[in-house]
DNA sequence: CTAGGGTTAG
Protein backbone atom coordinates (compact mmCIF):
# COMPACT_ATOMS: atom_id res chain seq x y z
CA UNK A 1 0.00 0.00 0.00
CA UNK A 2 2.78 2.41 0.97
CA UNK A 3 4.89 1.22 -1.86
CA UNK A 4 2.16 1.99 -4.40
CA UNK A 5 1.48 5.56 -2.78
CA UNK A 6 5.02 6.54 -3.33
CA UNK A 7 4.86 5.55 -7.32
CA UNK A 8 1.88 7.58 -7.51
CA UNK A 9 3.92 10.34 -6.18
CA UNK A 10 6.70 9.48 -8.13
CA UNK A 11 4.33 9.45 -11.15
CA UNK A 12 2.94 12.99 -10.44
CA UNK A 13 7.21 14.54 -9.86
CA UNK A 14 7.82 13.03 -13.05
CA UNK A 15 5.30 14.66 -14.95
CA UNK A 16 5.98 17.98 -13.24
CA UNK A 17 9.25 17.88 -13.74
CA UNK A 18 8.70 16.94 -17.81
CA UNK A 19 6.62 19.97 -18.20
CA UNK A 20 9.44 22.11 -16.45
CA UNK A 21 11.95 20.60 -18.97
CA UNK A 22 10.05 21.68 -21.82
CA UNK A 23 9.29 24.83 -20.75
CA UNK A 24 12.60 25.71 -19.53
CA UNK A 25 11.04 26.34 -15.89
CA UNK A 26 14.03 26.75 -13.27
CA UNK A 27 12.09 27.80 -10.45
CA UNK A 28 9.25 25.84 -10.60
CA UNK A 29 11.76 22.53 -11.28
CA UNK A 30 13.41 23.74 -8.06
CA UNK A 31 10.33 23.60 -5.83
CA UNK A 32 10.10 20.33 -7.18
CA UNK A 33 13.48 19.61 -6.44
CA UNK A 34 13.01 21.04 -2.67
CA UNK A 35 10.19 18.93 -2.30
CA UNK A 36 11.28 15.80 -3.47
CA UNK A 37 14.37 16.92 -0.43
CA UNK A 38 11.82 17.45 1.70
CA UNK A 39 9.76 13.93 1.84
CA UNK A 40 12.91 12.16 2.59
CA UNK A 41 12.07 8.90 -0.27
CA UNK A 42 14.61 8.16 -2.05
CA UNK A 43 13.96 9.09 -5.80
CA UNK A 44 14.10 6.90 -8.27
CA UNK A 45 17.34 6.78 -11.12
CA UNK A 46 14.89 8.47 -13.68
CA UNK A 47 13.74 11.63 -11.38
CA UNK A 48 17.28 12.50 -10.61
CA UNK A 49 18.09 11.93 -14.54
CA UNK A 50 15.22 14.26 -15.26
CA UNK A 51 16.45 17.12 -12.72
CA UNK A 52 19.69 16.81 -14.19
CA UNK A 53 18.16 17.40 -17.94
CA UNK A 54 16.25 20.39 -16.55
CA UNK A 55 19.70 22.25 -14.65
CA UNK A 56 21.08 21.42 -17.87
CA UNK A 57 18.95 22.52 -20.31
CA UNK A 58 18.49 26.03 -17.97
CA UNK A 59 22.63 26.02 -17.67
CA UNK A 60 23.05 25.61 -13.85
CA UNK A 61 25.66 23.34 -14.38
CA UNK A 62 26.74 23.04 -10.32
CA UNK A 63 22.78 22.12 -9.58
CA UNK A 64 23.11 19.56 -11.94
CA UNK A 65 26.67 18.33 -10.74
CA UNK A 66 25.28 17.95 -7.49
CA UNK A 67 22.21 15.83 -7.98
CA UNK A 68 24.85 13.67 -10.34
CA UNK A 69 27.44 12.97 -7.25
CA UNK A 70 24.55 12.43 -5.32
CA UNK A 71 23.31 9.36 -7.54
CA UNK A 72 23.17 5.92 -6.16
CA UNK A 73 23.52 4.66 -9.44
CA UNK A 74 24.24 6.27 -12.79
CA UNK A 75 22.38 5.16 -16.28
CA UNK A 76 23.24 5.95 -19.62
CA UNK A 77 21.47 9.16 -20.22
CA UNK A 78 22.21 10.83 -16.86
CA UNK A 79 25.98 10.86 -17.50
CA UNK A 80 25.43 11.66 -21.41
CA UNK A 81 23.35 14.62 -20.35
CA UNK A 82 26.13 15.98 -17.85
CA UNK A 83 29.04 15.97 -20.54
CA UNK A 84 26.29 17.74 -22.63
CA UNK A 85 26.08 19.78 -20.11
CA UNK A 86 29.89 20.61 -19.88
CA UNK A 87 30.03 20.33 -23.80
CA UNK A 88 27.42 23.14 -24.83
CA UNK A 89 28.97 25.85 -22.24
CA UNK A 90 32.31 25.15 -23.63
CA UNK A 91 33.91 23.28 -20.80
CA UNK A 92 35.13 20.86 -22.83
CA UNK A 93 37.81 19.41 -20.80
CA UNK A 94 35.49 18.98 -18.49
CA UNK A 95 33.18 16.48 -20.38
CA UNK A 96 36.19 14.63 -21.35
CA UNK A 97 37.36 13.85 -18.12
CA UNK A 98 33.15 12.74 -17.45
CA UNK A 99 33.65 10.89 -20.72
CA UNK A 100 36.73 9.02 -18.85
CA UNK A 101 34.85 8.32 -15.78
CA UNK A 102 32.07 7.24 -17.61
CA UNK A 103 34.03 4.42 -19.36
CA UNK A 104 35.79 3.33 -15.87
CA UNK A 105 32.68 2.55 -14.51
CA UNK A 106 31.62 0.18 -16.82
CA UNK A 107 28.91 1.95 -18.20
CA UNK A 108 28.29 1.70 -22.09
CA UNK A 109 28.29 4.99 -23.96
CA UNK A 110 25.42 5.13 -26.65
CA UNK A 111 25.23 7.12 -30.04
CA UNK A 112 24.48 9.77 -27.99
CA UNK A 113 27.01 9.71 -25.92
CA UNK A 114 29.54 9.53 -28.72
CA UNK A 115 27.70 12.38 -30.94
CA UNK A 116 28.33 14.97 -27.80
CA UNK A 117 31.36 14.04 -26.55
CA UNK A 118 33.40 14.34 -30.04
CA UNK A 119 32.30 18.19 -29.77
CA UNK A 120 35.08 18.20 -27.32
CA UNK A 121 37.87 16.80 -29.23
CA UNK A 122 39.04 20.22 -30.82
CA UNK A 123 43.10 21.04 -30.19
CA UNK A 124 46.14 19.00 -30.32
CA UNK A 125 45.35 17.24 -26.78
CA UNK A 126 41.35 17.03 -27.69
CA UNK A 127 41.93 15.01 -30.97
CA UNK A 128 44.79 12.69 -29.07
CA UNK A 129 41.17 11.71 -26.89
CA UNK A 130 38.92 11.73 -29.97
CA UNK A 131 41.56 9.49 -31.81
CA UNK A 132 40.87 7.11 -28.92
CA UNK A 133 37.49 7.27 -29.22
CA UNK A 134 36.82 6.65 -32.88
CA UNK A 135 38.81 3.29 -32.35
CA UNK A 136 36.05 3.05 -29.50
CA UNK A 137 33.48 3.60 -31.79
CA UNK A 138 34.20 0.94 -34.01
CA UNK A 139 32.77 -1.78 -31.47
CA UNK A 140 29.88 -0.06 -31.91
CA UNK A 141 27.39 0.08 -34.84
CA UNK A 142 27.61 3.74 -34.51
CA UNK A 143 30.80 4.74 -37.11
CA UNK A 144 27.80 4.96 -39.82
CA UNK A 145 25.06 7.20 -37.51
CA UNK A 146 24.06 10.31 -39.14
CA UNK A 147 24.82 12.27 -36.01
CA UNK A 148 27.90 10.06 -34.80
CA UNK A 149 29.42 10.36 -38.10
CA UNK A 150 29.41 14.41 -38.34
CA UNK A 151 30.34 14.89 -34.97
CA UNK A 152 33.28 12.63 -36.12
CA UNK A 153 34.05 14.03 -39.31
CA UNK A 154 33.89 17.12 -38.32
CA UNK A 155 36.37 16.62 -35.49
CA UNK A 156 38.86 14.96 -38.24
CA UNK A 157 38.30 17.97 -40.40
CA UNK A 158 39.24 20.72 -37.24
CA UNK A 159 42.15 18.86 -36.69
CA UNK A 160 43.35 19.37 -40.26
CA UNK A 161 42.51 15.79 -41.10
CA UNK A 162 40.28 16.49 -44.07
CA UNK A 163 40.81 13.78 -46.17
CA UNK A 164 39.92 11.57 -43.11
CA UNK A 165 37.21 13.50 -42.12
CA UNK A 166 36.07 12.94 -46.19
CA UNK A 167 36.09 9.29 -46.13
CA UNK A 168 33.91 9.53 -43.25
CA UNK A 169 31.53 11.70 -45.09
CA UNK A 170 31.52 9.41 -48.22
CA UNK A 171 31.58 6.43 -46.06
CA UNK A 172 28.15 7.35 -44.30
CA UNK A 173 24.64 5.53 -45.95
CA UNK A 174 22.88 8.75 -44.95
CA UNK A 175 23.83 12.56 -45.57
CA UNK A 176 21.70 15.13 -44.52
CA UNK A 177 22.24 19.10 -44.05
CA UNK A 178 24.25 19.10 -40.98
CA UNK A 179 26.99 16.16 -42.31
CA UNK A 180 27.15 18.08 -45.76
CA UNK A 181 27.58 21.37 -44.06
CA UNK A 182 30.14 19.81 -41.55
CA UNK A 183 32.06 18.53 -44.57
CA UNK A 184 31.55 22.03 -46.65
CA UNK A 185 33.04 24.33 -43.65
CA UNK A 186 35.64 21.98 -43.00
CA UNK A 187 37.50 22.47 -46.24
CA UNK A 188 36.54 26.28 -46.11
CA UNK A 189 37.89 26.77 -42.41
CA UNK A 190 41.06 25.17 -43.76
CA UNK A 191 41.23 27.15 -46.77
CA UNK A 192 40.75 25.01 -49.67
CA UNK A 193 38.20 27.42 -50.69
CA UNK A 194 37.51 25.96 -54.46
CA UNK A 195 37.10 22.38 -52.78
CA UNK A 196 34.35 23.59 -50.84
CA UNK A 197 33.04 25.39 -53.59
CA UNK A 198 32.50 22.26 -55.47
CA UNK A 199 31.12 19.97 -53.16
CA UNK A 200 28.64 22.73 -52.15
CA UNK A 201 27.70 22.35 -55.60
CA UNK A 202 28.18 18.59 -56.23
CA UNK A 203 25.51 18.12 -53.53
CA UNK A 204 23.42 21.15 -54.61
CA UNK A 205 23.11 19.11 -57.64
CA UNK A 206 22.18 15.68 -55.83
CA UNK A 207 19.24 17.42 -55.01
CA UNK A 208 20.29 18.15 -51.09
CA UNK A 209 18.47 21.12 -49.20
CA UNK A 210 20.51 23.33 -47.04
CA UNK A 211 20.09 25.77 -44.80
CA UNK A 212 21.56 28.76 -43.19
CA UNK A 213 24.35 27.24 -42.03
CA UNK A 214 25.88 25.79 -44.97
CA UNK A 215 25.37 29.22 -46.48
CA UNK A 216 27.74 30.52 -43.61
CA UNK A 217 30.20 27.63 -44.73
CA UNK A 218 29.85 28.60 -48.40
CA UNK A 219 30.59 32.45 -48.33
CA UNK A 220 33.71 31.59 -45.84
CA UNK A 221 34.94 29.72 -48.95
CA UNK A 222 34.04 32.54 -51.10
CA UNK A 223 35.29 35.34 -48.61
CA UNK A 224 38.32 33.40 -49.00
CA UNK A 225 38.48 33.24 -52.83
CA UNK A 226 36.90 36.65 -52.99
CA UNK A 227 34.89 35.85 -55.68
CA UNK A 228 32.39 38.64 -55.75
CA UNK A 229 30.27 37.26 -58.52
CA UNK A 230 29.51 34.05 -57.10
CA UNK A 231 29.35 35.59 -53.65
CA UNK A 232 26.59 38.28 -54.60
CA UNK A 233 24.56 35.12 -56.60
CA UNK A 234 24.35 33.06 -52.92
CA UNK A 235 23.58 36.07 -51.40
CA UNK A 236 20.54 36.79 -53.55
CA UNK A 237 19.92 32.54 -53.21
CA UNK A 238 19.70 33.56 -49.56
CA UNK A 239 17.52 36.15 -49.87
CA UNK A 240 15.25 34.00 -52.00
CA UNK A 241 15.27 31.72 -49.53
CA UNK A 242 13.21 33.82 -47.24
CA UNK A 243 14.88 32.61 -44.42
CA UNK A 244 14.18 34.31 -40.91
CA UNK A 245 16.38 36.67 -39.40
CA UNK A 246 20.12 35.05 -38.32
CA UNK A 247 22.95 37.17 -36.95
CA UNK A 248 25.47 34.85 -37.95
CA UNK A 249 24.59 34.69 -41.48
CA UNK A 250 24.49 38.66 -41.87
CA UNK A 251 27.80 38.54 -40.10
CA UNK A 252 29.23 36.33 -42.97
CA UNK A 253 27.60 38.53 -45.25
CA UNK A 254 29.58 41.65 -44.46
CA UNK A 255 32.71 40.18 -43.99
CA UNK A 256 32.05 38.49 -47.80
CA UNK A 257 31.41 41.72 -48.98
CA UNK A 258 34.16 43.15 -47.33
CA UNK A 259 36.79 40.46 -48.64
CA UNK A 260 35.32 40.83 -52.06
CA UNK A 261 36.16 44.26 -52.20
CA UNK A 262 32.83 45.65 -51.89
CA UNK A 263 32.57 47.65 -48.68
CA UNK A 264 28.99 49.61 -49.37
CA UNK A 265 27.32 46.09 -49.48
CA UNK A 266 28.65 45.05 -46.15
CA UNK A 267 27.79 48.31 -44.46
CA UNK A 268 24.41 47.83 -46.20
CA UNK A 269 23.78 44.97 -44.65
CA UNK A 270 25.22 45.97 -41.22
CA UNK A 271 22.96 49.01 -41.56
CA UNK A 272 19.61 47.13 -42.10
CA UNK A 273 20.08 44.70 -38.97
CA UNK A 274 17.76 44.62 -36.59
CA UNK A 275 19.95 43.36 -34.14
CA UNK A 276 23.88 42.99 -33.84
CA UNK A 277 26.74 41.26 -32.34
CA UNK A 278 30.11 42.19 -31.21
CA UNK A 279 30.65 39.94 -34.10
CA UNK A 280 29.09 42.19 -36.71
CA UNK A 281 30.80 45.17 -35.08
CA UNK A 282 33.80 43.42 -35.98
CA UNK A 283 33.29 42.15 -39.16
CA UNK A 284 32.59 45.88 -40.20
CA UNK A 285 35.46 47.31 -38.38
CA UNK A 286 37.85 44.65 -39.34
CA UNK A 287 36.43 46.06 -43.23
CA UNK A 288 37.11 48.99 -43.33
CA UNK A 289 40.73 48.22 -41.71
CA UNK A 290 41.44 46.12 -44.68
CA UNK A 291 41.01 49.06 -47.03
CA UNK A 292 43.00 51.42 -45.49
CA UNK A 293 40.01 53.68 -44.03
CA UNK A 294 41.06 54.40 -40.62
CA UNK A 295 38.67 57.37 -40.31
CA UNK A 296 35.50 54.83 -41.25
CA UNK A 297 37.28 52.40 -38.58
CA UNK A 298 37.35 55.35 -35.64
CA UNK A 299 34.35 56.54 -36.36
CA UNK A 300 32.34 53.43 -36.31
CA UNK A 301 34.41 52.66 -33.32
CA UNK A 302 32.96 55.83 -31.28
CA UNK A 303 29.54 54.71 -32.24
CA UNK A 304 30.23 51.21 -30.65
CA UNK A 305 31.37 52.83 -27.48
CA UNK A 306 27.99 54.30 -27.05
CA UNK A 307 26.27 51.17 -27.25
CA UNK A 308 25.12 50.17 -23.96
CA UNK A 309 24.40 46.44 -25.02
CA UNK A 310 27.55 45.67 -26.96
CA UNK A 311 31.49 45.61 -25.51
CA UNK A 312 33.88 45.66 -27.33
CA UNK A 313 35.91 42.58 -27.03
CA UNK A 314 40.44 41.75 -28.03
CA UNK A 315 39.14 41.31 -31.45
CA UNK A 316 37.52 44.77 -31.98
CA UNK A 317 40.61 47.02 -30.77
CA UNK A 318 42.62 44.49 -32.45
CA UNK A 319 40.80 45.78 -35.89
CA UNK A 320 41.03 49.17 -34.49
CA UNK A 321 44.25 49.09 -33.33
CA UNK A 322 45.29 47.98 -37.46
CA UNK A 323 42.86 50.15 -38.67
CA UNK A 324 44.63 53.41 -37.65
CA UNK A 325 47.53 51.81 -38.21
CA UNK A 326 46.18 50.62 -42.32
CA UNK A 327 44.83 54.24 -42.70
CA UNK A 328 47.54 55.70 -41.52
CA UNK A 329 46.18 57.41 -38.46
CA UNK A 330 49.59 56.45 -36.25
CA UNK A 331 48.44 59.19 -33.82
CA UNK A 332 44.93 57.90 -33.16
CA UNK A 333 46.09 54.53 -32.73
CA UNK A 334 48.36 55.13 -30.11
CA UNK A 335 46.06 57.05 -28.42
CA UNK A 336 43.14 54.54 -28.57
CA UNK A 337 45.99 51.77 -26.47
CA UNK A 338 46.81 54.68 -24.03
CA UNK A 339 43.40 54.71 -23.13
CA UNK A 340 42.68 50.66 -23.31
CA UNK A 341 45.73 50.46 -20.79
CA UNK A 342 44.43 52.50 -18.22
CA UNK A 343 40.63 51.56 -18.69
CA UNK A 344 39.83 49.50 -15.37
CA UNK A 345 37.70 46.86 -16.95
CA UNK A 346 38.79 46.96 -20.90
CA UNK A 347 39.95 44.10 -22.73
CA UNK A 348 42.40 42.62 -22.15
CA UNK A 349 45.94 43.24 -24.17
CA UNK A 350 47.69 40.16 -25.84
CA UNK A 351 50.38 40.30 -27.63
CA UNK A 352 48.91 40.84 -31.02
CA UNK A 353 48.21 44.13 -29.41
CA UNK A 354 51.14 45.31 -28.69
CA UNK A 355 52.67 44.00 -32.24
CA UNK A 356 49.36 46.67 -33.56
CA UNK A 357 51.41 49.23 -31.67
CA UNK A 358 55.16 48.03 -32.95
CA UNK A 359 53.62 48.56 -36.39
CA UNK A 360 52.00 52.28 -35.57
CA UNK A 361 55.33 53.05 -33.81
CA UNK A 362 57.27 51.84 -37.05
CA UNK A 363 54.81 53.55 -39.45
CA UNK A 364 55.36 57.15 -37.87
CA UNK A 365 58.90 56.24 -38.30
CA UNK A 366 59.66 55.97 -34.52
CA UNK A 367 61.74 53.03 -35.29
CA UNK A 368 63.80 53.37 -32.42
CA UNK A 369 61.37 54.22 -29.68
CA UNK A 370 59.19 50.76 -31.15
CA UNK A 371 62.36 48.51 -30.61
CA UNK A 372 62.34 50.15 -26.72
CA UNK A 373 58.48 49.51 -26.38
CA UNK A 374 59.65 46.07 -27.66
CA UNK A 375 62.21 45.32 -24.81
CA UNK A 376 59.86 46.05 -22.43
CA UNK A 377 56.78 44.91 -23.27
CA UNK A 378 55.49 42.11 -20.86
CA UNK A 379 55.82 39.48 -23.36
CA UNK A 380 58.61 37.51 -25.32
CA UNK A 381 58.44 39.01 -28.81
CA UNK A 382 57.14 36.89 -31.60
CA UNK A 383 58.18 36.84 -35.30
CA UNK A 384 54.91 38.87 -35.80
CA UNK A 385 56.71 41.57 -33.39
CA UNK A 386 60.08 41.48 -35.63
CA UNK A 387 58.40 41.12 -38.82
CA UNK A 388 56.97 44.49 -38.03
CA UNK A 389 59.45 46.29 -37.07
CA UNK A 390 61.84 44.91 -40.10
CA UNK A 391 58.80 45.98 -42.31
CA UNK A 392 59.39 49.47 -40.90
CA UNK A 393 62.91 49.51 -41.41
CA UNK A 394 62.62 48.62 -44.83
CA UNK A 395 60.46 51.52 -45.33
CA UNK A 396 62.17 54.13 -43.22
CA UNK A 397 65.69 53.01 -44.35
CA UNK A 398 66.89 51.93 -40.96
CA UNK A 399 69.72 49.59 -41.33
CA UNK A 400 70.91 49.49 -37.64
CA UNK A 401 67.67 48.62 -36.15
CA UNK A 402 66.66 46.61 -39.09
CA UNK A 403 69.69 44.35 -38.29
CA UNK A 404 68.71 43.54 -34.98
CA UNK A 405 64.82 43.07 -36.31
CA UNK A 406 66.23 40.63 -38.73
CA UNK A 407 68.31 38.61 -37.11
CA UNK A 408 66.05 38.25 -34.13
CA UNK A 409 63.51 37.42 -37.04
CA UNK A 410 65.64 35.42 -38.54
CA UNK A 411 66.34 33.16 -35.89
CA UNK A 412 62.63 32.34 -34.37
CA UNK A 413 61.95 31.78 -38.17
CA UNK A 414 64.63 30.46 -40.37
CA UNK A 415 62.54 28.55 -42.52
CA UNK A 416 60.30 31.21 -43.95
CA UNK A 417 61.76 32.75 -46.93
CA UNK A 418 59.62 35.91 -46.63
CA UNK A 419 61.37 36.90 -43.88
CA UNK A 420 64.96 36.73 -46.08
CA UNK A 421 63.51 38.89 -48.90
CA UNK A 422 62.23 41.94 -46.49
CA UNK A 423 65.89 41.75 -45.07
CA UNK A 424 67.52 41.54 -48.61
CA UNK A 425 65.44 44.70 -49.75
CA UNK A 426 66.56 46.54 -46.73
CA UNK A 427 70.05 45.63 -47.40
CA UNK A 428 70.06 46.17 -51.19
CA UNK A 429 68.36 49.59 -50.84
CA UNK A 430 71.02 50.60 -48.42
CA UNK A 431 73.63 49.89 -51.08
CA UNK A 432 74.88 47.21 -48.07
CA UNK A 433 76.29 44.64 -51.08
CA UNK A 434 77.91 42.43 -48.31
CA UNK A 435 75.29 41.93 -45.98
CA UNK A 436 73.06 40.98 -48.91
CA UNK A 437 74.93 38.09 -50.06
CA UNK A 438 74.83 36.84 -46.32
CA UNK A 439 71.27 37.13 -46.28
CA UNK A 440 71.12 35.21 -49.78
CA UNK A 441 73.36 32.27 -48.90
CA UNK A 442 71.25 31.92 -45.02
CA UNK A 443 68.51 32.04 -47.16
CA UNK A 444 69.83 29.52 -49.68
CA UNK A 445 70.76 27.17 -46.94
CA UNK A 446 67.80 27.47 -44.37
CA UNK A 447 64.46 29.08 -46.04
CA UNK A 448 61.92 26.51 -47.27
CA UNK A 449 58.81 27.63 -49.60
CA UNK A 450 56.20 26.69 -47.57
CA UNK A 451 53.34 28.22 -49.49
CA UNK A 452 54.04 29.01 -53.08
CA UNK A 453 52.46 32.37 -54.38
CA UNK A 454 49.48 32.41 -56.19
CA UNK A 455 47.58 34.96 -58.01
CA UNK A 456 44.14 35.06 -58.88
CA UNK A 457 41.41 36.92 -61.09
CA UNK A 458 37.66 36.29 -61.27
CA UNK A 459 36.47 36.61 -64.82
CA UNK A 460 32.68 36.15 -65.37
CA UNK A 461 32.15 34.13 -62.28
CA UNK A 462 35.23 31.80 -63.71
CA UNK A 463 38.53 32.05 -61.05
CA UNK A 464 41.88 32.04 -63.22
CA UNK A 465 44.54 31.22 -61.26
CA UNK A 466 48.50 31.76 -61.50
CA UNK A 467 51.89 30.63 -60.50
CA UNK A 468 55.18 32.24 -61.08
CA UNK A 469 56.06 31.27 -64.34
CA UNK A 470 52.65 29.92 -64.96
CA UNK A 471 52.38 28.57 -68.45
CA UNK A 472 49.35 26.51 -67.26
CA UNK A 473 46.63 28.69 -68.77
CA UNK A 474 45.48 28.26 -71.94
CA UNK A 475 45.34 31.99 -73.01
CA UNK A 476 49.30 32.23 -71.97
CA UNK A 477 51.17 33.05 -75.17
CA UNK A 478 48.62 36.34 -75.10
CA UNK A 479 49.57 36.96 -71.37
CA UNK A 480 53.07 36.90 -71.62
CA UNK A 481 53.05 38.82 -74.52
CA UNK A 482 50.56 41.49 -72.46
CA UNK A 483 53.39 41.43 -69.86
CA UNK A 484 55.84 42.34 -72.19
CA UNK A 485 53.81 44.98 -73.05
CA UNK A 486 52.37 46.57 -70.46
CA UNK A 487 56.30 46.52 -68.79
CA UNK A 488 57.83 48.01 -72.60
CA UNK A 489 54.87 51.01 -72.19
CA UNK A 490 55.55 51.44 -68.38
CA UNK A 491 59.13 52.48 -68.62
CA UNK A 492 58.26 54.80 -70.99
CA UNK A 493 56.70 56.15 -67.97
CA UNK A 494 59.80 55.84 -65.43
CA UNK A 495 59.24 52.31 -64.09
CA UNK A 496 62.34 50.48 -62.98
CA UNK A 497 62.65 46.81 -62.48
CA UNK A 498 63.42 46.19 -58.83
CA UNK A 499 65.62 43.49 -58.92
CA UNK A 500 66.17 43.63 -55.36
CA UNK A 501 63.16 41.08 -55.16
CA UNK A 502 64.75 38.98 -56.61
CA UNK A 503 66.94 36.56 -54.25
CA UNK A 504 68.44 34.09 -56.86
CA UNK A 505 71.88 34.30 -57.96
CA UNK A 506 71.58 35.06 -61.64
CA UNK A 507 72.16 37.51 -64.29
CA UNK A 508 70.29 40.56 -64.22
CA UNK A 509 68.30 39.91 -67.60
CA UNK A 510 67.52 36.38 -66.01
CA UNK A 511 66.09 38.48 -62.94
CA UNK A 512 63.90 40.92 -65.17
CA UNK A 513 62.59 37.80 -66.88
CA UNK A 514 61.42 35.63 -63.32
CA UNK A 515 60.30 39.94 -62.07
CA UNK A 516 57.96 39.65 -64.94
CA UNK A 517 56.83 35.91 -64.28
CA UNK A 518 55.01 36.55 -60.58
CA UNK A 519 51.86 35.85 -60.42
CA UNK A 520 50.13 38.86 -59.64
CA UNK A 521 52.12 40.35 -62.97
CA UNK A 522 50.35 37.48 -64.74
CA UNK A 523 46.78 37.73 -63.18
CA UNK A 524 46.99 41.68 -64.15
CA UNK A 525 47.60 41.48 -67.91
CA UNK A 526 44.85 38.29 -68.12
CA UNK A 527 42.51 41.03 -66.57
CA UNK A 528 43.55 43.37 -69.13
CA UNK A 529 43.01 41.03 -71.83
CA UNK A 530 39.35 40.13 -70.67
CA UNK A 531 37.55 42.29 -68.59
CA UNK A 532 36.07 45.04 -70.38
CA UNK A 533 37.36 48.71 -70.61
CA UNK A 534 37.08 50.82 -67.89
CA UNK A 535 36.19 48.02 -65.17
CA UNK A 536 38.32 47.81 -62.53
CA UNK A 537 41.15 44.94 -62.31
CA UNK A 538 40.46 42.99 -58.93
CA UNK A 539 43.51 40.60 -58.32
CA UNK A 540 43.79 38.78 -55.31
CA UNK A 541 47.19 37.06 -54.22
CA UNK A 542 47.54 34.83 -51.38
CA UNK A 543 50.84 36.21 -50.00
CA UNK A 544 51.59 39.41 -49.16
CA UNK A 545 52.45 41.34 -52.59
CA UNK A 546 56.03 41.97 -53.84
CA UNK A 547 57.36 45.27 -54.13
CA UNK A 548 57.87 45.67 -57.50
CA UNK A 549 54.66 43.98 -58.75
CA UNK A 550 52.64 46.61 -56.40
CA UNK A 551 55.25 49.55 -58.10
CA UNK A 552 54.07 47.96 -61.47
CA UNK A 553 50.76 48.02 -60.58
CA UNK A 554 51.23 51.55 -59.84
CA UNK A 555 52.48 52.58 -63.60
CA UNK A 556 49.79 50.35 -65.23
CA UNK A 557 46.93 52.06 -63.30
CA UNK A 558 48.70 55.44 -64.13
CA UNK A 559 49.29 54.75 -68.03
CA UNK A 560 46.37 52.84 -68.94
CA UNK A 561 44.41 55.15 -66.61
CA UNK A 562 42.67 52.07 -65.32
CA UNK A 563 42.10 51.41 -61.65
CA UNK A 564 43.44 48.27 -60.07
CA UNK A 565 42.74 46.34 -56.75
CA UNK A 566 44.61 44.06 -55.29
CA UNK A 567 43.82 41.85 -52.19
CA UNK A 568 47.06 40.55 -50.52
CA UNK A 569 47.23 38.60 -47.58
CA UNK A 570 46.69 41.54 -45.04
CA UNK A 571 44.81 44.43 -46.66
CA UNK A 572 43.69 45.64 -50.00
CA UNK A 573 45.96 47.96 -52.21
CA UNK A 574 43.53 50.13 -54.08
CA UNK A 575 45.13 51.74 -57.11
CA UNK A 576 44.16 54.21 -59.08
CA UNK A 577 46.05 57.27 -61.37
CA UNK A 578 49.52 55.73 -60.10
CA UNK A 579 48.59 56.17 -56.30
CA UNK A 580 47.82 53.33 -53.87
CA UNK A 581 45.34 53.51 -50.76
CA UNK A 582 48.13 52.02 -48.78
CA UNK A 583 50.49 55.11 -48.92
CA UNK A 584 53.19 52.38 -50.42
CA UNK A 585 53.45 50.92 -46.67
CA UNK A 586 52.37 47.28 -45.95
C1' DC B 1 14.71 11.81 -20.75
C1' DT B 2 20.53 12.34 -23.58
C1' DA B 3 23.04 13.98 -29.85
C1' DG B 4 25.97 16.41 -34.82
C1' DG B 5 27.33 21.48 -38.68
C1' DG B 6 28.02 28.22 -38.06
C1' DT B 7 30.30 34.33 -38.21
C1' DT B 8 35.11 38.54 -36.62
C1' DA B 9 40.94 38.43 -35.24
C1' DG B 10 46.05 35.61 -35.65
Amino acid sequence: MAKQGLEVKFKFYDELLTQCVSQRALREGQWVHAHMIKTHYEPPVYLRTRLIVLYVKCECLSDARYVFDEMPERNVVSWTAMISGYARMGHSSEALNLFVQMIRSGAEPNEFTFATVLTCCTGAFGFCLGWQIHSLLVKHPFESHVFVGSSLLDMYAKAGRIQEARDIFEALPEKDVVSCTAIISGYAQQGLDEKALELFRRLRMEGMNFNYVTYVGILTALSGLAALEHGRQVHSHVLRLKLPFYVVLQNSLIDMYSKCGNLAYSRRIFDNMSERTIISWNAMLVGYSRHGLGKEVVELFELLKAEITTRPNSVTLLAVLSGCSHGGMEHRGLKIFDEMLNEEDGVELGIEHYACVVDLLGRSGQVERALQFINQMPFKPNAAIWGSLLGACRFHQNTNVGKIAGNSLLDIEPENAGNYVVLANLYASAGKWEELRRVRELMKEKAVVKVPGKSWIEVEQTLHTFHASDNSHPRKEEIFQKVRELSARIKGAGYVPDMGCVLHDVDEEQKEKMLLGHSEKLALAFGLIAEPQGKPIRVIKNLRICVDCHNFAKFVSQVYKREVSLRDKARFHRIVGGKCSCGDYW
